[in-house]
DNA sequence: GACATATTTTGACGCCTCGTCATATTATCG
DNA sequence: CGATAATATGACGAGGCGTCAAAATATGTC
């Protein structure tokens, strides 16, 4: 969370020290109240500085919840980072990308929300410049992540038949069933009433399933998916895995 | 839009019929001017009655929107009968669905946001009962046609290897990824600078590699995917087909 | 240290929205 | 026509966002 800053006057240190307070403080109660609850005045109150310096540092609400949507990304990059790096073939990285996503959202089951916000015009229109354009710097960020993944697994060859296919509409039709699979899982249907298994693991069979119809080898015809599945959490995601079956304790 | 009630007395009649005049002047509004510019206010002096007569009809905001949702998911089960009774295979009726789906949200494109809203919690806790019960038939409704197609096929053994997937994985993969590519298309993400191509084309390539990847005959190395895309919408959907591209020359 | 100037912080205020409820209006019926 | 029931109204309270003149604080100069 600590963010660099040398050669700044004091000035400028407790302005951006302030700013990350202000953020951490909007972030927790976001996490324990969800999106309705979050208003200026309470983080105003929360952090003891009065409304208008928090205007100070952000246009808007809109603004705000900009900022705590850029850290995210940032969370997730880093998760998508572990999983890139992994020592395994293209298709155990992928998978290992989704793993990190769908984790991501049942650990912070409130960021949806304003992560789906920030995505409609009507919000991008009142950013702050700096703050959209560090928007979209994540966004591109992330998005050539996936893209140089599945890039590396056409050029290696792991994925065949891949004239037919370009990396941009693969990992459209994972980041689509990933992002909506996740806000169906996350959202208030109830999906057990309507006959549905459990969303995560729908989702990561379906995942598979795709992978299988890009030809990405090896296929899970010859492989244990779950075994992957475990596999990949604990070798990459231990700690994120604990942190949320604690969670589920406390909770139930 | 006309909803039969015959042996109700006048009164009761002209309840019913200014419920939907103040749903069609919502609709118009949000369809103008989107969610953001919807306030109770402006319906009540659009439909000349005063706000408090709104609320007679509905307990709340949300529960307006509810309403409002319930009409999108009535036509939508209208749009997917239409595919359900297409005669052709399994295969060509279940991608008929999505182009209906897809089709639906190109044609209006703000019902997305508030589809978006109604599937929270925070909001449907502040349903009327009796709202929130015909949500829940609806989608019911919806989500039972789906899941009767891809048992049809299983049952015609149009999807090889059935016995390792159920209906519910199916269904719930494709909604998955066509709600998620529809909010992507339809965000103000620019996903032409992050480097993809057009999202309805993307989407649905995506789905038909699905449909191969659980094996669903007849595959589409067999099959000219243009031309089925092609054959269905001017089979079924011509008149909406008709509308978009009206409407596209009219904004562009 | 004292004074002048620049910067930052403050919270009262204006405006808007939702939802309520006492009152006014209209309909029904004997 | 007059009494009673049903319905419609819009002023009002609560609470949110964003502003801005004034207060408080910091900085610089002698």
């Amino acid at each position: 969370m600590s963010v660099q800053h040398d050669n700044l006057s004091r000035k400028q240190r407790e302005f951006l020290q302030r700013e990350q307070l202000i953020l951490d403080t909007a972030q927790n109660m976001l996490h324990q109240n969800g999106y309705v609850q979050l208003t200026m005045e309470r983080i105003a109150e929360a952090v003891e500085y009065s409304k208008g310096t928090i205007y100070n540092h952000f246009s808007s609400k809109e603004d705000l919840v900009c900022s705590l949507c850029c850290r995210c990304v940032s969370n997730l990059i880093g998760l998508f980072e572990r999983a890139f790096d992994y020592p395994g073939t293209t298709r155990e990285r992928f998978a290992a990308i989704g793993i990190a996503y769908s984790l991501y959202h049942q650990l912070n089951p409130h960021d949806a929300e304003y992560i789906q916000i920030v995505k409609t015009n009507a919000i991008r229109e009142k950013l702050s410049e700096e703050h959209l354009h560090e928007l979209n710097s994540l966004e591109h960020e992330i998005t050539q992540l996936c893209m140089n993944l599945v890039n590396e697994a056409i050029a290696a060859g792991d994925i065949s038949n891949a004239e037919n296919h370009t990396a941009d509409t693969i990992v459209f039709g994972f980041w689509s069933m990933v992002y909506g699979g996740m806000l169906l899982a996350q959202s208030d249907i109830p999906l057990e009433d309507l006959g549905f298994s459990p969303a995560i693991i729908m989702l990561w069979n379906n995942s598979q399933r795709l992978m299988d119809a890009y030809g990405w080898e090896p296929l899970s015809k010859d492989t244990d998916s779950d075994a992957l599945f475990n596999k990949l959490c604990s070798a990459l995601f231990a700690e994120e895995v604990c942190r949320l079956t604690q969670g589920e304790n406390r909770n139930g």
